[in-house]
DNA sequence: CCTCAATAGTTGGGCATCCAAGTTTTAGAG
DNA sequence: CTCTAAAACTTGGATGCCCAACTATTGAGG
């Protein structure tokens, strides 16, 4: 999803229009709301398209690079689909999508739990963490390292996003 | 897109866990970047979740309810397809996908440029003027007037969210 | 005038996300 | 021990977004 190839800068900015005329219909009092929801969704378009831009030669999806990660950073390498969800915070549905193509692509495999028969594991293959090392030094290189703000900025937007997150129930 | 309805909140910030996980490898120089593009993902989902929640009785998706409200501030209530997607920074394809439904229901009708024969037109009709008022009064009370944090943090977000969209070329 | 590149929209294909519904298995209540 | 509610996953359907390719129309040059 998402890139934004070539579409031109506008000559003004559209979330500063979109204030003025909140207030120009007698809803000042939420016009800035509407600005912060409105930066959000435009701001987060813009970073994913950076960021889907680098894992497309790599053949990985944002979705599923979240999903290579997570396996990474577990002990083993393989985790539960519902667990999965649960730290993502995605659809199971979303999951079972994720994990299909990730496992036609041989970057994981599904395993049965040990114990519990209605659980499914995801497992890395040796390709799948490969390719999320690699895939990883790609992004910290062409995206993270430079996020497009002074590092004052970054440190705030995450404190702030924090914040918003945990209000609204996300940890 | 998006919902939640129940997914419980973790017990730990996944994004703190990540920050660790990078520093661990050797990638503490990309971690900030990393900890803010991933805050901004679930940030954005949290609250287009919250804005769908409030959209769908009312038929909308957050999508359609964009070009709802372009077409609302616009002088005639009527924009070139082309013109939608440059204000929404999206594909063409999605605005055609967009004006279809609601033309479908009867919120918006496409009507022929006056001069130039490539150009189609999004008028709205009175049920989407209508609809688009509702809504936003809908939005306003209950997500809008409400953004999950301190009125300095919402001034604070927009602004620096607002740098990066310079700085990324948004406008 | 006429040719050809640029613009505007649409269509078809691919991916992601959600919801609702259905299956299998587990675990708790009586 | 049985019965039922909860948990885990999958499937089918809807929406949104993008890209590539194609048609139609416009406009700039020769």
């Amino acid at each position: 999803m998402t890139s934004m190839s070539s579409r031109a800068p506008l000559p003004f900015d559209p979330v500063e229009e979109a204030r003025r005329h909140w207030a120009a219909h007698g809803w000042a009092d939420a016009a800035e709301g509407m600005a912060a929801v409105t930066s959000l969704m435009r701001a987060q378009a813009i970073v994913l398209a950076r960021v889907e831009a680098v894992l497309r030669p790599l053949g990985l999806t944002f979705a599923r690079y979240e999903v290579l990660m997570l396996l990474l950073f577990s002990g083993r390498g393989s985790l539960p689909l519902s667990r999965i969800g649960e730290r993502l915070q995605v659809h199971p549905a979303s999951v079972t999508n994720a994990v299909d193509r990730l496992e036609a692509t041989g970057l994981v495999e599904r395993t049965p739990h040990p114990t519990d028969r209605r659980t499914t594991l995801a497992a890395l293959t040796p390709a799948g963490r490969e390719l999320a090392t690699k895939a990883t030094e790609a992004l910290n290189a062409e995206v993270f390292a430079r996020p497009g703000l002074p590092t004052d900025d970054v440190r705030t937007l995450v404190d702030v996003l924090a914040t918003m997150r945990r209000d609204a129930g996300d940890f």
